[in-house]
DNA sequence: AAATACACTTGATATAGATCAAGTGTATTA
DNA sequence: TAATACACTTGATCTATATCAAGTGTATTT
């Protein structure tokens, strides 16, 4: 149950067998069918999650109606909106399963606690926040500095793992384009290999 | 030379004068002239930049030598390209001074020492990352969901400051957007007020 | 097993925003 | 004080990508 999250934390700090009994006693365990919410638009995001097993996402419907994709998380990943996490406000962004999943969901008091009864945590946190940081702004670097076909063999090239497990019609979401724009461009580098 | 630094830190966690004067010793201060590189593409990201005073932009150039905002830093802001800094890869990005500016330097073996020595910089540094996340999220969603006259009103409204700041060229290019396109965008928005 | 929904493809057309080009006013430099 | 550069504007045209529409194959539901 636990084997994910803590093969992740202590690849970054050490944690003792003691520190390792109170971490897990602030999750809850969680099991989701494919298609299943966990954050609705309006509510306020209760946990941060993290995925020990299956796939989830994160993404936003304009005005339109149309969805866009703000992230993914499979075995390994954490994922929240942060900011209604943080502050207590509602989100704006919907959090569903793409795959069945299990999780471990903390509160934001146990969050707060286990910061204070294990401060190495803060440790963990902070760097996976920076590594957060990073990848948010390659993200954004590549949405704003390159063509639809740039950004899809860009994205294809630094994370191909999520090429292999995410539909196409969500990829195509995730980088701001049609499913229609993204089947195209496809075709053409089918074309041209 | 401090003030700014201190203030921005005591907003969120406590420091005591010994801890004050342990902090101070790991900074290196800098003052640079407006159009001064910090960093250019192909060098290391040496220092964690602080903002006493004036401001810096870093941006990206794309192959066509088009530049892409990624990020402002005024006075209380921190700058660095994340990536390269904690990673000692080169750089893709370039910082510079758009104003005159004082800054505050810390080199990675001092921001790690600094982290050991004073635990509660760890929290700071982890809350910090975390607004960073969330301010980054904002951004994506904006510039992915939106029409570019909607991602002009959504950060006009949501960061005024950066509108009185920031010349109109470098807005555009920090929503993707050409100067051309934002000056029409704002002259309809004028006729419609 | 049939019915329905969903992911993906392909084609025709529309359009938001880019590009190219020229001009104005203000600030910086010689 | 003249010269130059730079930020911004405005117009004409182009183009990448969206939109609309229809069809195919596969998975899910009844």
């Amino acid at each position: 149950m636990f084997d994910v999250l803590l093969a992740h934390i202590q690849e970054k700090v050490n944690l003792s067998a003691a520190d390792v009994a109170v971490l897990k006693s602030f999750f809850i365990p969680k099991k989701l069918r494919k298609r299943q919410y966990v954050l609705q638009e309006g509510d306020v995001c209760k946990y941060l999650l993290f995925a020990e097993k299956g796939l989830l996402r994160m993404y936003h419907v304009d005005d339109k109606g149309t969805e866009h994709m703000i992230q993914f998380a499979w075995e390994g990943w954490w994922m929240a909106d942060t900011y209604s996490f943080l502050s207590g406000d509602v989100s704006e962004y919907y959090i569903d399963a793409i795959e069945d999943a299990e999780l471990l969901m903390i509160t934001l008091p146990n969050f707060e606690a286990m910061l204070l009864q294990l401060p190495v945590m803060e440790r963990y946190f902070r760097i996976l926040s920076q590594n957060n940081i990073i990848s948010k702004e390659k993200r954004l670097v590549n949405t704003i500095s390159y063509s639809a076909e740039e950004k899809y063999t860009r994205l294809a090239a630094a994370n191909p793992e999520m090429m292999q497990r995410i539909p196409q019609n969500l990829i195509a979401s995730y980088l701001g384009l049609t499913p229609e724009t993204l089947s195209r461009i496809r075709k053409k580098l089918m074309r041209s290999k």
